[in-house]
DNA sequence: AATGAATGAGCGTTCATTCAT
DNA sequence: TATGAATGAACGCTCATTCAT
């Protein structure tokens, strides 16, 4: 019964413009939707100008919100990081579930779904301006780096699936390595060819070097003997 | 007469401890000295707390020297960044240019030794720390961008060379497409598996799948008409 | 007829832990039993943590409850402060008056045991915490000035009678002199050998000395001409 | 030789306006200047308006000065407090030293002058505003505690030598308990008879009792067997 | 009677920068 | 070259207070 976990979570969460948020009992209250509205503007701040400019004072005038009221939802920017990378994280996250339930399709077509869907996923603006961020702060905060993690981990769960269909002989960390491999490899596209990189218009070559390049590496590998 | 740029390039600078420094004509005088000093005390914290800690106050203290005499040697602090990355990248060319200078050896062993020494560098905690923070900043600032690409470019000439040889018959397009594709694949295994990332000890794994899949994909590649 | 304003007030005062207040006519209604439990949490603040500390959302919080309630009960932060000090100084109002009706007793003995009696209450936590702190706020707090000198007033009230007993030659300014130095004299150990004070060990013998010194005084004293 | 430690420390600090500096090398720098300027700054807000409103930017606007050059000289508050402190308590102990030096005079009435030296500074606006701060504070700020008892302990040397002239025959802590009783009865008559207090005008009154009180308690007093 | 939401002022602190010495 | 001194802007945060619900 694979994907319960992300299905349970679809429906205790609720998505909003790029973020996901826990769905809370109670009414939708104002101080819900003002706390939304906060994450939405940090969040636009962060793609737009960058971590570093993503301060609670930019962040109250872009809600046209004095600084007193923001640290009343969010009592320290800390809170209102960690929430804000949980809610983009589940937001990935609840969009990587939604991916390749394709049924009655061949493994290869499958995998040549996903990586387009990630590669298209990739070239967005959000993404472009958002991982490179995650990644550096990963480097110095704990947290992060789990949080992170934790998502690809759960991008990498369609991607070993399909490897364990197209080779039932391989043993568990071989899938994973090459699971791993391949998403990695995409992820390494961000700062070439994403959101105006100087690669951008290339992508849908690389897209077709990536799909070719990742079937014939299923299909042929062989575990060395470590 | 290939790398002849390099090489000139090497004997323009000196690399003193991961920095390049421009070998300007006129004896090592004690302003040279503490300027690479300053630069080689922002390199440390750069990687050790992140270009976030990387203050001028914090950059003086480490080098036990007041912020008023940092300022004189760096007026802005956008002189000191700019200068630390244009080490930093100068560094990382002349690397790169001393890589694979292997005659008569078959191109598909220096494709493997290339990309051997590549990933071993990514495991570095300098590159590790580095490259997302190079990343991050490249999304918002236009310099740092075509500094990066101008390295990502130069990291790539050994590898234009050896697909050529290995696919005579390719179109430079296809070329440089196919090497952008490896490079980029192996930068993505930074997230993953760089310096204490989770799967670091899967490092030489990775290697193995990423040499195989790239010599395949070099052997086979066909280019879609565009 | 001694102390009748003193039995007034215990009759229209209500003493709930350490504090006193006025027992307003109807029932216990559930508001006073707030603002109670408010006032007391500001006291215990008082008391272990400072003035400085004892602002509205700690209360709040000690309180377990919400910043806008404390405020409905207590409008202004300068009502809470104002009505806890009276409170604080009423509820010692009547302990003082709780003193030394001892009828048929010698006044030397009344007076030793009046002194001893102060001398306990300066020891406890809460009367050496509170005090200083007192003292501050007169300096520059004229409501708190007065009602702390009021507080000192009636607590010379039964030290004037056993003077007076003692010298029934003594003008009344002079045994007010006398009553306010043996006063003042005992609110000086607050500081040396109140609570966890580097003297409070020796506060028995402070005592002793106190009361020889006390009782002399009384037996000798001339007052000059002025 | 007594006093030696005193008259060390005189040499060793400045005095300038309530407020003893360490007298440290090298010439009268600007920047001493402006340490100076804030600390008596802060010591006239301390009096006039009390701790609470002892804020860095009213110092700052009361030197005429930004809040960033006051953090320059004071990187935290608690630097700028602590040697605020420091200097105030070292320019009373240095008043204290210079007290009291009478040779040839009969120990009672080195004991009347000292009393009397004491009140009339108790009776200054300084004294009586700084100490009750001090007193408060020292309940939840132990350094703040060492340093006011540390003073104290100075200001019963001279008190000391004179109640064991006057009694050969007491034991060391007899004499102690003396010295301290005698110090703590007059730091109470700060509340009472200091400026601006409601019975300053009789502090002359206060002054006889005492200095009266306190010859005939250290030429009477019998310690009991402990 | 109590909570939720918001404001405005102020807090201590950090920052890059300027400039006189 | 290097330090000392100062500025102005911004930072995250706390505070008492107000007011609608």
């Amino acid at each position: 019964m694979p994907h319960s976990r992300a299905e349970t979570l679809k429906f205790k969460t609720i998505t909003v413009a790029d973020l996901a948020f826990p769905l809370r009992e109670g009414g939708y209250s104002k101080g819900r939707r003002t706390r939304e509205q906060i994450l939405h503007a940090a969040l636009v701040i962060l793609v737009s100008e960058g971590y570093i400019a993503m301060t609670m004072r930019r962040i109250a005038a872009a809600c046209d919100m004095k600084l007193g009221n923001l640290t009343y939802h969010f009592p320290t920017r800390e809170d209102l990081v960690r929430e804000l990378l949980e809610a983009v994280v589940t937001a990935y996250e609840i969009e990587f579930d939604n991916l390749a339930h394709m049924e009655g399709v061949p493994p290869e077509d499958r995998l040549a779904e996903i990586c387009g869907l990630i590669l298209e996923d990739i070239r967005t603006k959000k993404t472009t301006r958002i991982f490179p961020e995650l990644w550096a702060l990963s480097n110095h905060d704990k947290f992060v780096l789990d949080r992170v993690q934790e998502l690809y981990a759960r991008a990498r769960g369609p991607l070993l699936e399909i490897i364990k269909e197209m080779r039932p002989d391989l043993d568990k960390a071989s899938i994973e390595d090459l699971a791993l491999f391949i998403s990695s490899s995409m992820e390494g596209l961000t700062i070439f060819a994403g959101h105006e990189k100087p690669f951008e218009p290339r992508m849908h070559v690389y897209e077709k070097i990536a799909i070719q390049s990742f079937v014939d590496l299923v299909r042929s590998y062989t575990p060395e003997d470590e």
